[in-house]
DNA sequence: ATAATAAAAGAATAGTTGGTCTTTTATTCT
DNA sequence: AGAATAAAAGACCAACTATTCTTTTATTAT
């Protein structure tokens, strides 16, 4: 579905929304190891992300990574954009270039449902929206 | 979402299911140029899914593949099964390995919907149906 | 039997994704 | 200024997916 590097940035885009601040920023190290994600490739995602502008990122001591006020309000459609692209929820089920509802495959309209459920769960749902749920409930990013 | 080895799949099962028969066994060359697939990967996919007795192969001159009675009757869903495999359709939308509706993840109800939209899809639809309603309306698999 | 046909098997190559390591650059604290 | 810290950049390696090629085996028609 979406790839291991898309759902390592999920997470740890939520984790800094939930446990990092603009003062409190949060190193690749240390929210590697928190989500259990490999060191160095933590490090390189996070600055696709930062370069992306999805999270914001700073050197030097006390530097690191967080979300600015903006970034809250990005659905997570922008992670998956920025890191897989958004083929995917284009894509017909069957691979084939030239398919459309007026030129469909075989499974196309019933494909299409719940392709664009999931495409829609992704574009509504933004990292506030899920911020709030994550502390409310006792959702988890981690295992 | 699937790979492109199982999308070949489909296309391949759902055009021997049209266009060939026991008595008229279509070769790996036909379908593979029919198809617009790369002719010796679509053999070894079609090697594949004979293993699997998802299709039927035999030897020799006149030989080729060709679907049994009782593969008409498979749902799509033993052809993911035998190529990708079902992870896709179990996993968690972040990735996480112990996510589960008892403790599920920050997007875990509403990517289920629908992953198990796609997944029913997968696993109701046919061979047989998918072959009835190629022959009524104009659907097609090349592309 | 022999030739022809077509799948089966398996080794080999190319490209992409996943993951690591090293060096450089920017920042901040003393 | 100098030391320490942390991201940025880029080269590198491993594993997997996609694809190709070659050899072997089984079948059938002559």
């Amino acid at each position: 579905m979406l790839s291991n590097k898309c759902k390592y940035a999920f997470r740890a885009v939520l984790y800094l929304a939930v446990e990092g601040h603009e003062k409190d920023r949060l190193n690749s190290i240390s929210i590697a190891e928190s989500l259990n994600i490999p060191v160095p490739y933590m490090g390189k995602i996070l600055q696709e992300l930062a370069k992306k502008r999805i999270i914001t990122s700073s050197k030097g001591p006390n530097g690191g990574f967080y979300l600015r006020e903006e970034n809250y309000s990005l659905p997570l459609m922008k992670i998956v954009e920025a890191i897989d692209g958004l083929d995917v929820f284009n894509q017909c089920g069957l691979g084939l270039t030239s398919c459309s509802s007026e030129h469909p495959c075989p499974i196309h309209d019933d494909f299409k449902v719940g392709r664009d459920h999931l495409s829609s769960l992704f574009q509504t749902k933004t990292i506030a929206h899920i911020t709030e749920e994550i502390k409310i409930k006792d959702y988890f990013l981690v295992g």
